[in-house]
DNA sequence: GGAATCATGTGAT
DNA sequence: ATCACATGATTCC
């Protein structure tokens, strides 16, 4: 570990993100969080990586425009709190409150959203045709499905990984049909995680496809501005079943569409990161990111 | 601060 | 029917 880490070190000089600058930051959550002994110091943790702390400085810079000093600041209890914030959510158009598709994300990735039901798909039977492929993201290498209709699918794997990620998101969709083809999923990719391409004008096509319930959970989540947070009690209330936080905890962890549907915004009453399917360190990681981007 | 315990809604089997 | 949950509140330490 240490030497692939060195490795990586020596050859880090370009300003542009990485596709392994995730494993140094996730290491740098790992022993931060995990960190069973007394909170280490930043010159500790690169020492531990062994890194210099002007080589963690700059794989922080490069990853997500944030210093080491206010990435660990970002991913504390405290400031998940600060996320939670006192005020609710913004009122949406009426025509965004009645169907199941519409405009969302005010303040950050702009996504326009259908819906498909379990009847809808599987009528469709074997029809639903989806094009898959694995690219390098902020947060490890990403799985990237797509439809006809838009963005269907995004997963995350840790090295190694990548076939019990694809296993986990094909199993959801047991009717349909997987072709490997990157060179459709590359653009959706390079969108995603290039905030500067996020625009208003030329929305993220996604399909959501799940239950009703489920459904209106992401739809929610998608009205969570960036660098806001909500409990899960919060989201209950919100679709009008406030004793059914835990139903909603369940809905957000089938969520299909991870990063686009925030599904990292939602934390526990009391702002601890309660659970994530694709590891708690990648909750963190989203949520530093997003603290770095302007 | 935990740990144990309970009420709880949804979805899969 | 039954079971597993990315919850939350309560009640003990």
């Amino acid at each position: 570990m240490t030497a692939v880490l060195n490795d990586i070190a020596a050859n880090a000089v370009d300003a542009t993100p990485h596709g392994s600058d995730y494993e140094i930051i996730s290491a740098v959550i790992a022993m931060i969080s995990e960190g069973y002994r007394a909170q280490p110091g930043l010159e500790t943790i690169a020492a531990q990586l062994g890194l210099s702390p002007t080589a963690l400085q700059k794989v922080f810079s490069r990853w997500a425009g944030l210093s080491p000093k206010a990435f660990l600041q970002a991913v504390t209890l405290d400031h998940a709190k600060r996320l939670l914030g006192q005020e609710h959510l913004p009122l949406l158009e009426a025509s965004y409150e009645l169907g199941l598709s519409g405009p969302g994300r005010l303040h950050d990735l702009f996504v326009t959203h259908e819906a498909m039901s379990p009847g809808e798909w599987k009528a469709s039977g074997a029809g639903l045709h989806i094009r898959y492929g694995f690219h390098p993201s902020p947060f490890g290498t990403a799985l990237v499905m797509i439809t006809g209709r838009g963005l269907a699918g995004l997963a995350f794997a840790d090295a190694g990984q990548e076939r019990t990620v694809y296993d986990d998101m094909a199993s959801r969709w047991s009717q349909a049909s997987y072709i490997e083809d990157s060179a459709a999923t590359a653009p959706y990719a390079a969108r995603i995680f290039n905030p500067e391409q996020w625009s208003a004008e030329q929305p993220l096509k996604v399909v959501l496809i799940g239950t009703d319930f489920q459904v209106q959970v992401w739809e929610s989540l998608l009205k969570i501005p960036m660098n806001k947070a909500r409990t899960y009690s919060d989201i209950a209330a919100e679709i009008g079943r406030p004793k059914a936080s835990r139903a909603v905890g369940a809905a957000i962890g089938r969520n299909p569409v991870s990063f686009v549907v925030p599904c990292h915004r939602a934390l526990g009453k009391s702002g601890a990161l309660t659970g994530y399917h694709w590891g708690l360190t990648r909750k963190r990681a989203m949520l530093g990111w997003e603290a770095g981007q302007s």
